[in-house]
DNA sequence: TATGGATACATGCGTATACATGTTTTATCC
DNA sequence: GGATAAAACATGTATACGCATGTATCCATA
């Protein structure tokens, strides 16, 4: 493991989302997807700018994993006064996905936390928080 | 910060991602690149499949990270007796890059462990040592 | 020594990521 | 009310990433 935060991170992030999209492939979604669609139907209706903030990614990172779920008719637009919001909301096919993809996701979380142990993963998860809101606030 | 793992770490690496790249810029390197380039220098002569292996990436993602770099005029292939090896070493623009490059990453990297503490650092990165092996191992 | 399998890497494809920049719509201010 | 700035998203480009598959080379063995 390198001691660059930045490629300890990334190399982290490489093992763990194989394990992940390797057991969500049957649901035809990847965790990063599928991530992301949860959060849109936690906070429906939603606009971009929002899970941007939610999930401190570019706007641009956003603007395509979206027309990527919206090509596959798991989202839609719905109309907004201001015309320049995209707020979106699940399709019924969306829902489907996101029910169906939930075990999978609870399989794979529950066999890497098993791994670890729930308190490891817990204290890594507050590290990561640290982390992320130090850089946040920089 | 989600529950999930890797959402978790995604984006905890786009934040760090970001300082990094961001810092490294006026070195024409991307934080990945450097990485990788930095291990080729520790491990050079060195082949795909070495680097694969420390760096747990898929061999297709270090076949094109190479083909960059190799395009940059950054590295080259050494001739090898086992003509499928692809055998690779800096050229004299790779390590200068590099020790140019060093510095800035040596300022976010820095920054980034000034943010957190040191300490704290360590325990991070204990905890990423930690849960790599475990998937590795899985 | 011919050949089948294994090894090491390359390529096609699609998503993930972000910088620079463009477009559309809304808000501001004189 | 019109010019201008700001907000919100889209697009061009390039790298990061990995699955499925292809290609070249090497090795083992009948």
């Amino acid at each position: 493991m390198p001691e660059c935060v930045c490629a300890a991170l990334r190399m982290a992030t490489r093992a763990v989302t194989q394990i992940y999209d390797d057991a969500m492939r049957p649901s035809g979604l990847r965790v990063t997807q599928y991530s992301l669609l949860a959060r849109i139907a936690r906070l429906q209706p939603v606009n971009a700018a929002t899970l941007e903030d939610e999930m401190y990614a570019d706007q641009t990172t956003l603007a395509r994993a979206l027309k990527v779920l919206e090509k596959d008719g798991l989202i839609r637009r719905v109309p907004n006064p201001d015309k320049r919001v995209k707020q979106i909301e699940l399709t019924q096919a969306g829902r489907k996905r996101l029910v169906d993809a939930r075990e999978l996701w609870a399989a794979a979380q529950a066999d890497i936390v098993g791994l670890i142990g729930d308190a490891a993963w817990k204290d890594t998860r507050t590290r990561l928080v640290r982390l992320l809101d130090a850089v946040a606030e920089r």
